[in-house]
DNA sequence: CGGAATCCAACACGATACTG
DNA sequence: CAGTATCGTGTTGGATTCCG
């Protein structure tokens, strides 16, 4: 059985994958079909986005909801256990933003924005 | 300059290694020397321990102090900046501890007490 | 559209030995 | 005690291709 040190260890073993805390804090603002979480995170792969969203699945912290249509469709929603993570989720984001107003004073710089993200 | 398309990469990037979030997660609780950072992560190497404590100092969230005497000491303290971490760590921590009960409910199968810490 | 399956490269990480 | 240096490896992750 698994000893960990410290919990936190415990955490980190669910959300600390190199791209799943972006994947939660998008589903945080909006349940998400898998082709909105590739566009919203442009540097993963697909092979990463799947890999990551199944762990993420099998910790709990999200669903896998699959529509039987053509196209086929799949949407991936936090559980309710995932919103647990919100409010260190929310925390880290807002560390984040602060992070980046520190380090480049002209946030505009660094951030591509959403209407960027779109034409991606 | 680095782009982010999600302003949690910028924590991501601070906090993200692999043994990161864990060494704050002690320096929240008291500053350390180097060999007790050590006892208290016994998984780590040595190399590794380094490091993650170099990148941290180099973004800002950690002090490292050396006193000059033989033999060696060197403590490492988080910055009033490392502080402002502080309530992400807290929350991920607390959400370690209760991740850890409900997965295994019986608590202290998986986890290594501070007395079996000195031990090792 | 969403995903599985390869193959392959990079580099993150560990083990070890050595220094001041 | 704290830290560097070197080397070897094995997981991680990317590119590509194929499938329902």
């Amino acid at each position: 059985m698994k000893k960990y040190n410290i919990p936190v260890e415990a955490a980190l073993e669910v959300i600390g994958g190199k791209w799943k805390v972006v994947i939660l804090c998008h589903l945080i603002k909006n349940e998400r079909r898998t082709s909105e979480l590739k566009r919203l995170m442009p540097g993963i792969t697909q092979k990463m986005l799947t890999q990551q969203l199944r762990e993420l699945e099998e910790d709990g912290v999200l669903d896998r909801v699959v529509f039987n249509q053509v196209p086929p469709k799949v949407i991936y929603r936090l559980t309710d256990y995932g919103w647990s993570l919100m409010p260190a989720l929310d925390m880290l984001c807002a560390w984040g933003e602060q992070h980046i107003e520190n380090t480049y004073p002209d946030k505009s710089e660094v951030l591509l924005e959403e209407t960027e993200l779109q034409q991606i």
